[in-house]
RNA sequence: UGGGGUGUCGCCAAGUCGGUAAGGCACUGGGUUUUGAUCCCAGCAUGCGCAGGUUCGAGUCCUGCCACCCCAGCCA
């Protein structure tokens, strides 16, 4: 397919499948926790794991990863296949899971224990961690590391029959207690867990470790290479040691990749988590969540997203790749799909005073480029409003909008010019009383006049009133404080216009639209009614034009 | 101070056996345009964390530094 994509992995991948050293071909997994639901991070790597084995013709398995039963549940597991899915990839078979291995791990554990690899230890968790010793300093072997191996194989039994509590005793593998490398000192392989799985029910009260789970199932399913991110670089040699001591003629190679940095949002789940949990967001589709949820409600398409993953590429360096980036991408995949329309956010009524009679229907099509999308009908009359922006009695240099006694052109309609300013008793503009030009209609101008702006504009009397959130940034600085998010939270990332839109987006089937010279919305799936219509700002257009910094207007 | 990683333009990122620095975003000019959008054209690292060394030639090899990230859950 695509062999444009040039990283370290297709690198190793492509001189593997050379060198014909793939028995089974690629195959990958993506294996999230149902703890919490996917965010962009996530994105970049299911892109990554599906995308590669697409290109090479391979497979690639959901896997959840749940061998922790207090933090995992159903409701994750849904949504995260629904985020897949919506993301535009689909898994070999149906999904797996780590649960679904219990059986096949517990055997593999007892052979351990039988060839001296593991044993059971009884010191407390807290005993455990001073034994570890430090980063700098050695561990201790624990007081049970000799314990006979019949009597561990005993005790372990006996912890999966349900005889002891929890935390009573843990199941370890005898590596190194003074290994440089802190996760080979004799990690916990099992631990006792009086708990409901979300799956397996009340079957087992002790539930394996991710090192020693992970890699085992990497196996079982015959994964060529097991992808993931760079903090399991310091797991790979436990990795390693787990297959090199069960009977497993099989031995996938992990690969680690350097997770996606967003500045300006938080990315771990414990953080997103608590964001819902306190209220600071609506939930985990707030369309300002970077959450896949989030993105999917805040309007941007799964190409856009596919997009920016295949443009960011993989790597291993640590990255903070800039809004922008991802913003570009969503209007590049919008410029083409979404149709464009007019709305009104801030209203300004203006008066065609030399306008008479019932009104009359304009047309416009509903993109500039794409004929094919057709046209819409555009309702005149002699009160419309545009918006307030443009106009100004005291316009910035180059201002090409509206000004009094100037003259602009109404997109697709006529050319006006400005008579009189009406202000309220507070001295604001609350009218505009203008003069068309009936000679100057959109496709058969024989006016002569070449007004340098153009502005957008609604039929007052048969516009919709609507609701458009305009979102920005949830954080107000770049690295959100882990110990005090609600204290970096931007206290403007929620701005609710009420606007008047033309009656053509609301009829339409389509989702998403350019308000023309504004941004690209999308009606909100949730609170958007034909006659009620609630519209969430997907990204603003971009915008070059770049007032003199003297004369502010 | 132990172990594991990473350092190429403001951001992301390509750089085969060492051979004389891709591309994208952003930015800056200019053109088209009834969206200050899109589109088009042009510009944008004598430099590859720093300092030495090897070599006819080094981002790519060697040595020594420096900076940043990750690891001490019976979480994943």
């Amino acid at each position: 397919m695509s062999d444009d994509l040039r990283d370290f992995i297709r690198n190793r991948i492509r001189a593997d499948v050379a060198a014909e050293r793939l028995p089974h071909g690629v195959v990958t997994r993506f294996p999230p926790e149902p703890n919490g639901y996917l965010h962009i991070g996530h994105a970049k790597s299911i892109c990554l794991n599906f995308g590669v084995a697409e290109e090479f013709d391979g497979r690639t398995f959901l896997r959840f990863d749940d061998t922790n039963p207090l933090k995992e549940g159903e409701e994750f597991v849904e949504a995260i296949r629904r985020d897949v899915e919506w993301l535009g990839f689909r898994w070999t078979g149906e999904p797996t899971f780590a649960s679904d291995y219990f059986r096949e791990l517990y055997h593999f554990a007892e052979r351990l224990i039988e060839r001296g690899k593991a044993y059971v230890c009884s010191l407390t968790a807290e005993e455990i961690r001073a034994s570890r010793g430090t980063l700098t300093e050695p561990g201790t072997p624990s007081p049970y590391r000799d314990r006979p191996t019949d009597e561990s194989l005993d005790l372990f039994r006996r912890m999966k029959a349900g005889e002891f509590p929890d935390g009573a005793h843990v199941l370890r593998a005898r590596i190194d207690p003074a290994s440089p490398n802190v996760n080979m000192r004799d990690p916990v392989l099992y631990r006792i867990r009086h708990a409901t799985h979300h799956r397996t029910g009340d079957d087992w009260c002790i539930y394996p470790m991710y090192d020693f789970t992970h890699c085992i199932c990497d196996a079982l399913e015959g994964i060529s290479h097991s992808l993931c991110t760079l903090e399991f670089e310091d797991h790979r040699p436990l990795y390693d040691w787990v297959l090199d001591n069960i009977d497993m003629n099989y031995h996938p190679p992990q690969i680690e990749f350097s997770r996606l940095g967003l500045p300006f949002t938080v990315m771990s789940k414990r953080q997103l988590t608590r964001l819902v949990a306190d209220g600071h967001v609506s939930g985990w589709d707030d369309p300002r969540m970077p959450t896949l949820a989030g993105l999917r409600r805040r309007g941007y398409r799964p190409e856009a997203i596919r997009e920016f993953c295949r443009r960011i590429g993989v790597s291993k360096a640590d990255n903070l790749v800039e809004v922008e980036f991802l913003e570009f991408c969503v209007r590049n995949d919008l410029e083409g799909t979404a149709p464009r329309a007019m709305a009104v956010l801030d209203p300004l009524p203006v008066t065609l005073t030399n306008y008479h009679g019932d009104g009359e229907t304009l047309t416009g099509p509903w993109h500039p480029q794409r004929a094919e999308m057709g046209q819409r009908d555009l309702a005149f009359s002699r009160n419309l409003y545009i918006e307030r922006e443009d106009f100004s009695d005291n316009p910035p240099r180059k201002y090409r909008r509206l000004v009094p006694g100037g003259m602009v052109r109404l997109r697709y309609g006529y050319i006006i010019e400005c008579e009189e300013v009406v202000r309220d008793s507070a001295g604001e503009v609350s009218e505009l009383r203008c003069r068309y030009v009936p000679e100057s209609k959109s496709g058969s101008d024989t006016s002569g006049l070449k007004p340098k702006g153009v502005i957008h504009w609604v039929d007052a009397n048969s516009a919709i009133a609507a609701e458009v959130r305009n979102f920005d940034r949830l954080f107000r600085v770049p690295a959100p404080a882990g110990d005090n998010l609600a204290g970096d939270l931007n206290p403007n990332s929620l701005h609710t216009d009420h606007g008047f839109i033309e009656p053509a987006i609301a009829a339409s089937p389509e989702t998403r639209f350019q308000f023309e010279r504004t941004g690209y919305f999308v009606k909100d799936s949730e609170l958007h009614h034909p006659q009620r219509p609630v519209f969430n700002r997907i990204v603003s257009l971009r915008d070059s034009w770049k007032p003199k910094a003297q004369g502010q207007g």
